[in-house]
RNA sequence: GGUCCCGUGGUGCAGUUUGGAGUGCACGCCGGCCUGUCAAGCCGGAGGUCGCGGGUUCAAAUCCCGUCGGGACCGCCA
């Protein structure tokens, strides 16, 4: 560095006509070089905010993805050598002087985003990865989403707190990661799967507001949209309803949207739980399309065909899905029966209402006609039929309904939904207890607290709750709930569910105890920042909006980790580590 | 725990159905030529345990069995 320039004066990217005649520095990694004999070579120099050509004499000893500085003076292009392709395409640096700062091998894979490189490669690679358009893209992209979800809640009155990482463990929920504790052998801290009970402990702590970026860990098995660790937007606050909760996290989710894509939210629509099973067998509709489940039931309510003789019978209508292959719609079947179906119908809608499927034989004149009219069949459309109880029915043909009509994920919009009313139980158990649907401090709907000391068990499934999903675009972004603040109601809901007393002090203990002290009403919110993002993003998947993923075994090619630890450190902890099974 | 898909020079693919010499394409890499390119161009070159193991066969990238790795999904994720 032998000028007066800093090591950088301005960004490749940021370079235009404004700057013409300036001498600049700038900073960055060899993108291309085009060589034109010894005296004449373009380099396309590139940093985060993108790349700028630069003229320089001879580069032959530049390679792709070498560290240089180079200085010269910005000008614009000759006539007719303008590139309007590039951001910079108007200007570019001549008079350069380049420095080597680094050199680099050739990278392991290439840069430029006109292949799709095995993602193992990537991984086992990320930090080059990370310079690629796309993840500098969807990393700026999630850095502002925190920044406005942050501004959001502060100016929304919220407090940030930071909950602890080492916790006790509760065998509710998801499954734990452990960790041992070196000061106890044999006793082991949990990692958070959220930090649920210390934001109601601070509840009761007089915070009023909280919220915080939390960290959260689980684990269970990984998806396309879950890793083993997950970035939540976790709130709480006291003396508010579920309204105001869904008020002020629209208000975060908005801002967030705003920041990213310029938008303005509209107000999210609300279903509640029972029409969103019903209309798309789904408890996170993915509302960007149609493709309803259709009620066929009363059509069959008298029916001679035994395999519709069930209490429920529901349809999908795929339009244009009469041109399916038998092999074709042999596979929905067998997908259909994998996902619990006891069968799939199908039927292909030929013209003037008529129908093509080996079961039409089976079924009256009127049955064929109601289920036409039902279903607005036109010709060219495949009607495909569940029966069984309506639970499984709405299951699978949820399933299949996103199967046949899901669009691609940058595809339909952002179609955020809040899905309301959720039931208090899903299920009863082999002992008649209720099962809950969400975590067991949950309040019930006030009005149907009665239906809990009815003494008849299938009456607690129709007790709704307080609790609430945010959805978008068939994600689950989060959930939340008003909790139960009142220790008569705690107990209630602990004997509903077959949880002794000193079980319920054993487990949730310190939870309790506070609540003796003076627990505000209070209720709450967490959703997944990483789905929020990819989806912003139009990623289909969190591990490209998540700078250092795991792959679904949960190893990252890059640090191989897990990894064994050496016996010294497990003798510091008081473990043996077991021989692998052999099954 | 289960179902399905994928694995071929550094990268992305074709080749596998119907077995016949590691065959092909594009990018990248190395060398040469080239004074206005921008996915530069032209010429030349190097680079392979066809994921791994076993089987069938005169002969296996190709067929069979097993296994490892990756991915999507069901279960699971209060």
């Amino acid at each position: 560095m032998t000028d007066s320039l800093p090591m950088r004066s301005d960004h490749c990217g940021t370079l235009s006509v404004a700057d013409i005649d300036r001498r600049v520095a700038v900073c960055g990694w060899v993108a291309r070089r085009r060589e034109h004999g010894e005296h004449l070579a373009f380099i396309d120099l590139r940093d985060h905010t993108g790349l700028i050509q630069c003229v320089v004499d001879g580069a032959h000893v530049l390679r792709s993805e070498f560290v240089v500085r180079i200085t010269g003076v910005v000008r614009a292009r000759p006539e007719g050598t303008v590139n309007p392709n590039l951001g910079t395409g108007a200007v570019e640096l001549g008079e350069c002087e380049v420095e080597i700062l680094n050199i680099a091998e050739p990278p392991p894979f290439q840069l430029d985003e006109r292949v799709e490189v095995d993602e193992m490669v990537r991984l086992a690679h990320r930090y080059v990865d990370l310079r690629t358009d796309r993840m500098q893209r969807n990393l700026r992209i999630r850095s502002k989403v925190n920044a406005s979800l942050r501004r959001a809640m502060d100016d929304q009155g919220f407090v940030e707190i930071e909950t602890p990482m080492l916790i006790a463990s509760t065998p509710e929920g998801a499954r734990d990661f452990v960790v041992p504790s070196r000061l106890t052998p044999g006793s082991f801290y949990a990692l958070p799967q959220s930090p649920q009970l210390f934001k109601q402990l601070c509840m009761v702590g007089g915070i009023d507001r909280y919220y915080q970026i939390a960290r959260c860990l689980r684990d269970e098995d990984l998806r396309a949209d879950r890793q083993f660790e997950f970035m939540q937007l976790d709130t709480e606050a006291s003396f508010v309803t579920q309204e105001e909760v869904l008020a002020f996290i629209s208000v975060a989710v908005a801002a967030a949207v705003r920041e990213v894509t310029g938008q303005e939210l509209p107000e999210v629509p609300r279903m509640t739980w029972h029409e969103a099973q019903e209309r798309f067998g789904s408890d996170k509709p993915d509302t960007r399309f149609g493709m309803e489940l259709i009620e066929l039931t009363p059509v069959f309510a008298n029916t001679e065909f035994n395999a519709f003789k069930a209490s429920c019978v529901k349809g999908i209508r795929v339009p244009g899905g009469a041109e399916f292959t038998r092999s074709r719609l042999d596979d929905l079947t067998e997908r259909a029966k994998r996902w619990g179906a006891k069968g799939l119908v199908w039927m292909r809608v030929r013209a003037e209402g008529e129908l093509d499927s080996p079961v039409a034989k089976f079924l009256s004149p009127e049955e064929l006609a109601g289920l036409v009219a039902t279903t607005e069949s036109v010709e060219g459309d495949l009607i495909l039929l569940v029966a069984d109880e309506r639970h499984a029915v709405c299951h699978v043909l949820g399933l299949l309904r996103l199967e046949l009509g899901r669009p691609p994920v940058t595809d339909g919009g952002l179609q955020f939904l809040w899905v309301v009313d959720f039931p208090l139980f899903e299920a009863l158990d082999d002992n008649n207890n209720p099962i809950p649907a969400h975590h067991p401090f949950t309040m019930p709907h006030a009005e149907d607290v009665e239906l809990l000391d009815s003494g008849d068990p299938r009456d607690l499934l129709k007790v709704r709750s307080q609790a609430y999903d945010l959805v978008l675009n068939g994600w689950e972004l989060g959930s939340g709930s008003v909790r139960i603040h009142r220790g008569d109601i705690q107990k209630r809901m602990f004997s509903l569910l077959g949880i002794e007393a000193e079980e319920a002090q054993e487990k949730f203990g310190f939870l309790l105890d506070a609540f003796r002290f003076g627990a505000p009403p209070h209720a709450g919110f967490a959703f997944g920042i990483d789905r929020l993002v990819a989806l912003l993003a139009g990623e289909e998947n969190i591990r490209e909006v998540i700078a250092f993923p795991k792959t679904q075994s949960g190893h990252d090619p890059l640090t191989h980790a897990p990894s064994t630890i050496d016996a010294a450190q497990l003798e510091e902890l008081g473990l043996r580590v077991l021989p692998p099974k052999k099954d």
